[in-house]
RNA sequence: GGGCGCUUAGCUCAGUUGGUUCAGAGCACCUCGUUUACACCGAGGGGGUCGGGGGUUCGAAUCCCUCAGCGCCCA
């Protein structure tokens, strides 16, 4: 036989692959038929594939395939997000490999160098989704920053700002003063640093008393601007609308009360600074308190530093705890240690600092997206526990800020025509900006000269947003014929660590720009961990070589391997070993393939166990389909793989194959080949979804096929009515087969020896799955008795008996021993159903249907000991 | 500190509104088997007081309380 025994994936994929391609089956056209669309979570331009990436989109690709095999016009969109800050970090540190430093450069030169960049590594990844099969429609691959999506981000941007939506404000940032940069939540480490806690008393303002608070930055009460007591502390009750003074400055500033004070922390009593603290200045607004910054972009002290003016902030710390010691403010120092936040780039510890920023106001926004899943169930979370962490956050929404500063991403299309605060217009173009302003000022002089565009660019989320908008022109055109046809899509498959980041947010952006969902389910995925369940990341470099994998196993059998222990939301703890279960799998069914494949046929009767054995499992079958679309319906995915791995291999293989499967060098008949080929592709197309690759092999191997009869595009079964009673005899078989079994292992009996098996069927069971055990039992003759058969191995299906005769092989001791033990079990289980139906209380109230199963293990477990007891008394 | 969630066999997980046959699956493990598709295999088997404690109920892995451990998000 020339069919290798082993499935070599690396010769199989590239293969089919191209001819998927070649044959264009990704692409798809608005028609007739019914869309079925997901749009990728675009993954960052810089990005190169990890077992995250590659769970979702095995997931993906699982869902589109079987969408195009129902005859759905399949449309699944790739792209790529150009992730302004990861991307601008990746290209600043090149730069500087190079020995160019961003500061150095404008900012179209450095635009020019990421665009570079961009071009040269971009697309690496969705090179990669190809390895693992992923069938998306590759025309369609859009980039956020792609000229329409860019034009669309700035429309919604103008749009917004019309509405009323957009405004500038002040907002806390993470600076890093030795890069002199405002940093993401992302970029930076908070690490526990031992330091000092500082007790300085301050002096109330017209009396001798003092106030004694405690900090950990004594630097920063040049910029306190109010002391704050809980209100229910009755220690500092007597403080109430007095007025403190800070030290050195002498500044006199108010007593505030908020319950946000922790009694316990301290001495209970907090300077406020709303310049350099989050909570101050959350305090700071609430209170109307005024803001002092104190410090200059590197961190030094600017002038309301008094004469501590220029230098910085740690030697501050120091010599101005110096300075309260020598003039008595300083009344003790504690140990302390405390999170500080550092740069992720240049290790320089953050400084919270305000600036001003670009904010959308989310709350009416958010509320059609808030009713949208909570509410009307037009988006579908799965699994459903996301809803409580969705409604939290949407509840408390707050206004989104939407500027980042940096270069790579869509400038924000604000021009200013003056110095004011307020003197800016928003527009599409400079053009527009100026003509704007020309009627805002009555200024017929000005010029584009005059005009200077915001340096920010808006948040990447900010264009991701309207992802599945975007990509079909929806924003630009909104009436075109590609969004009328594709949008609303109908599945999301992304992690759950983006729920507001971007899930939340695009159906915001839905029913904003659309006025529609912008899809129908969300499929959360776990997030990839390693065994020891540590989240896989490039820093502990715990996270395995995706294209290795797929070298060594497959990409059928890592798809597999990943989806095996996937439950939505479920963290995955990812082991290699799934994906050789998964290469094993891909292997039981080429093997299965080369059997059938390799059957000689004759024009011969159909042998009875083949023709029960092919009813018996058409109806399987059925059964297992429906099961399947049952987990579909519900996106329990690995659920569906599991069904489907047990009928292949358990059903198919292990038990149909081998009750058709021909005597030695024998050949099989035509029509029971047939109607295995035909399972067997039936088979095919169920897996497909799951093992593209295989089953497309296998497919083109079992036939001749045009490129229109390939697998990818074929149909998935239709589903039949199936017998029920077929199903259960056959299970019923099944464990009469394994007592045989049994038997034949126990007593050493080689397969090949032919058995005689006699049956006292009390049951009354159908003897219409006779020709089945009989074969794979390897027996003559069952035989019905009506008596317990003397000197004969026996076991007991239900309450049915089975004897085997064997001369000379029975220990009868044995024998005995293994009836008592049987039923003794037996008794002792008919007595607790017997003791749970004499409890009154039971009978009662339980429902009628509880209790009559109750009294079916009864009649059941009676019967069963009236056998046994019948067979130890011909025994002894 | 606030919110959400998790804890079932060695591992990863199912277990639908509390009730069918003493709690299921896959993997791993053990035994036997080189039988003419596959040892990336076949047949058989062992393994859980459902995190601890308490409560509701005729009945709880499933509902309530509590304790412990773990995780995520926000601060």
């Amino acid at each position: 036989m020339e069919i290798p025994s082993k499935y070599d994936s690396k010769r199989v994929e590239s293969h089919w692959y191209n001819y998927w391609m070649k044959h264009d089956f990704f692409s798809s056209k608005p028609d007739d038929r019914e869309p079925y669309t997901i749009v990728i979570p675009p993954p960052n331009v810089t990005g190169v594939l990890h077992m995250g990436h590659m769970l979702n989109n095995t997931i993906q690709d699982v869902l589109i395939r079987k969408a195009r095999l129902e005859g759905k016009n399949a449309c699944w969109v790739p792209g790529m997000d150009h992730a302004s800050i990861a991307t601008e970090a990746k290209v600043v540190a090149k730069l500087k490999d190079n020995g160019i430093a961003k500061a150095d450069l404008t900012r179209e030169e450095f635009l020019k160098h990421a665009w570079d960049w961009t071009d040269e590594y971009g697309g690496v990844i969705l090179e990669q989704l190809k390895k693992l099969g992923c069938s998306c429609d590759w025309s369609r691959t859009k980039f956020t920053m792609d000229d329409d999506m860019s034009a669309s981000v700035l429309k919604v941007f103008i749009d917004l700002y019309n509405k009323g939506l957009v405004y500038r404000g002040f907002r806390m940032v993470n600076w890093d003063p030795e890069a002199k940069t405002t940093l993401s939540d992302e970029e930076v480490n908070y690490e526990e640093r031992q330091g000092l806690l500082y007790y300085l008393s301050y002096e109330i303002e017209g009396s001798d008393e003092k106030v004694t608070i405690a900090t950990t930055r004594p630097e920063t009460i040049l910029g306190d601007t109010a002391i704050c007591i809980n209100p229910n502390d009755e220690r500092y009750s007597h403080l109430r609308g007095k007025k403190a003074i800070v030290p050195i400055s002498n500044r006199v500033i108010p007593i505030i009360e908020d319950e946000y004070v922790d009694i316990e922390f301290g001495t209970g009593c907090l300077k406020v600074t709303p310049a350099h603290d989050e909570n101050d200045k959350n305090l700071g607004e609430k209170h109307g308190l005024e803001v002092i910054d104190i410090f200059n972009a590197d961190a030094s002290l600017n002038s309301f530093g008094l004469h501590y003016e220029g230098k910085d902030r740690f030697v501050v710390r120091k010599e101005i705890a110096k300075e309260l010691e020598e003039k008595g403010f300083l009344v003790k120092t504690e140990q302390h240690i405390n999170k500080v936040g550092t740069s992720e780039r240049t290790k320089a510890v953050i400084e919270p600092r305000l600036s001003d920023q670009w904010f959308l106001k989310m709350e009416d926004l958010a509320k059609p997206a808030i009713d949208a899943v909570l509410k009307n169930g037009e988006v579908k979370l799965f699994p459903k526990k996301f809803e409580n962490t969705y409604r939290h956050w949407m509840e408390n929404i707050r206004d989104w800020n939407i500027s980042r500063q940096l270069w790579w991403g869509q400038q924000i299309p604000a021009y200013y025509y003056g110095d004011g605060k307020e003197d800016f217009v928003v527009a599409e173009t400079m053009e527009k900006a100026l003509e704007i302003a020309k009627e805002r000022t009555n200024n017929e002089q000005l010029t584009i000269k005059n005009l200077v565009q915001d340096a920010d660019v808006l948040d990447t989320w900010f264009s991701s947003w309207l992802w599945p908008i975007s990509v079909f022109g929806g924003i630009l055109e909104p009436d075109n014929e590609e969004v009328n046809y594709y949008y609303p899509t109908n599945d999301l498959v992304t992690g759950p660590d983006i729920l507001f980041f971007w899930v939340a947010r695009m159906i915001v952006a839905g029913y904003e720009f659309r006025d529609e969902r912008p899809y129908e389910n969300v499929y959360l995925t776990g997030l990839v961990r390693d065994k020891q369940r540590r989240k896989m990341s490039k820093q502990l470099g715990n996270s395995p070589d995706a294209l290795k994998l797929i070298e060594e196993y497959g990409a059928d059998g890592v798809r597999v391997g990943l989806l095996l222990s996937s439950a939505a939301g479920n963290d995955l703890m990812f082991d290699e070993a799934l994906c050789q279960q998964g290469k094993n799998f891909a292997n039981k069914i080429w093997n299965a393939f080369r059997l059938v494949k390799g059957w000689e046929v004759a024009d011969i009767e159909q042998p009875e166990a083949a023709k029960i054995g092919i009813e018996w499992y058409t109806a399987k079958f059925n059964q297992t389909l429906t099961e399947i679309e049952d987990h579909y319906s519900k996106y329990r995915i690995s659920d569906a793989l599991m069904a489907m791995y047990k009928l292949i291999w358990d059903d198919f293989c292990s038990w149909l194959l081998e009750i058709v499967k021909p005597a030695y060098q024998q050949p099989i008949d035509k029509k029971t080949l047939a109607e295995v080929i035909h399972l067997f592709e039936e088979n095919l197309r169920i897996l497909h979804p799951f093992m593209p690759f295989l089953s497309e092999e296998v497919w083109q191997h079992m036939t001749k096929r045009t490129p229109e009869e390939a697998l990818c595009i074929a149909n998935w079964p239709k589903g039949a009515d199936f017998d029920d009673k077929l199903i259960s005899e056959f299970d019923f078989a099944a464990e009469v087969i394994s007592g045989v079994r049994n038997i034949r292992k126990e007593k050493n009996i080689p397969n090949k020896d032919t058995l005689e098996l006699k049956e006292l069927n009390a049951g009354a069971v159908s003897s219409q799955m006779n020709p089945v055990i009989i074969k794979l039992s390897n027996l003559s003759t069952i035989a019905t008795v009506t008596e317990t058969v003397d000197g004969a191995l026996s076991f007991r299906v239900k309450s049915n008996e089975y004897f085997i005769p064997i001369s000379g092989a029975i220990d009868v001791e044995v024998e005995i021993a293994k009836l008592e033990e049987e039923l003794k079990y037996t008794k002792g289980f008919l007595q607790s159903v017997q003791k749970k139906l004499a409890n009154e209380r039971f009978v009662n109230n339980a429902p009628a249907q509880v209790v009559e199963i109750e009294r079916k293990k009864v009649s059941d477990a009676e019967a069963k000991i009236e056998t046994l007891e019948k067979s130890l008394a011909s025994l002894s």
